[in-house]
DNA sequence: TGATATTTGTTGCTTTTGCAACAGAAAAAG
DNA sequence: CTTTTTCTGTTGCAAAAGCAACAAATATCA
């Protein structure tokens, strides 16, 4: 999306003086924030990189979403339910932008440009979002952790136009983000490489195959 | 959310003499469209129930999305890349709007009421498919098939409001939906019976557990 | 209504995945 | 620079899931 340029400067030295949105620093492994029902927060990360995960009962972390630069997040996006805790850990150092959902498209007493823009801007953010998580979704669907991983290297190999990429997580991460065990998906990794399908670099990945 | 309501009562009769804009209907098993790179068609579902289905290359379908009423879909909101064909399919007789996403903040020339409503509206039909997407993936990241399903029914009767309700989907579609093989679910949902966790009739399911 | 197609329910067997555990490598912290 | 922590890579074994196949029940269609 070319308008995310539009949106990349003007976030870089936003001000607004209105009390309801706050801009904040946190340091990595932070919680950012947990969801919560009804408070219908958004949230904008500046900068850094942070995932929304989950602990389920029998303590099985997932990431339930990957945010790098520019992502928006947050709880008003979300239907909470009682069953999960789900919040946001920085994985870098972040910045992030706090505001309310219902805040967007009131105008704020100043009228300042923070709000004229993100009103502008909020729905190709959000469009941007839908694609991550359609593309998340495609993943997650296919049948075989091969696949999966198959699935995303496809993906991250478009993205960088390359059939050489790196990977934007650890393998652990990765393994958490696949929503598969870790061990499984390292033999499968092995597998890939064995078969020749793949060159494996640490986080280096070549795709061989057409 | 209430601002749905809006919409629904102006797509009802909605009508806009843009050529951009056009009002079809389709008979159940029909194909309402397939995803293709670039068009950036954007449809909302007026009527009756489709899927976004993908088929891989071992002929394995998996229903990425699931449409009701009011529903927005289309392949502006994805990256199609060249390694699966997306379509949606028509699972009763459907009535569908389409029209391209750079419309919807472009005034058309008439300056008709359905641009000034559909523009006023479109974030909120995205937050709710924002919501979906994520409650999807919420299940899809669940690790074994029982857990997809209590997932999922916990889900199905938070928005019931009730402990028991009806399966919007055939057992054959959910598994499908969960991305799991029938079998194997059939023989979970019999445990989970077995197990006292829930009842069944049919498609219709209790939870007997807190 | 009768024929045809689809869905449900079930099972034996095979393959894949998860679990637990551990050693070595790499990264972070002090 | 040394210690501590996290991450990678690997394995044997157990559990879960997929596959194939079929009969019975339902639904659809002509």
């Amino acid at each position: 999306m070319n308008s995310s340029l539009d949106i990349e400067n003007f976030l870089k030295d936003f001000s607004c003086n209105c009390k309801n949105v706050q801009k904040k620093s946190f340091r990595k492994n932070q919680t950012i924030t947990t969801y919560i029902q009804k408070r219908n927060q958004v949230c904008i990360l500046l900068s850094g990189a942070a995932d929304l995960v989950r602990y389920d009962l029998n303590g099985d972390k997932s990431i339930i979403e990957h945010f790098s630069k520019n992502d928006i997040f947050g709880e008003a996006f979300y239907i909470v339910t009682t069953n999960n805790e789900l919040s946001v850990e920085a994985k870098k150092n972040c910045e992030v932008l706090f505001f309310i959902y219902d805040n967007i498209y009131q105008k704020c007493r100043n009228n300042c440009k923070f709000h004229q823009i993100l009103s502008a801007n909020f729905s190709n953010l959000i469009l941007n979002k839908v694609m991550d998580l359609n593309t998340r979704i495609e993943i997650l669907t296919k049948r075989t952790i091969r696949e999966k991983l198959r699935g995303y290297f496809n993906i991250l190999s478009t993205r960088s136009l390359s059939k050489t990429f790196i990977l934007p997580f650890s393998l652990t991460d990765l393994a958490d983000f696949l929503s598969v065990d870790r061990s499984a998906m390292m033999r499968e990794l092995k597998s890939l490489k064995d078969e020749g399908f793949i060159k494996k670099n640490g986080n280096r990945i070549t795709l061989l195959y057409k």
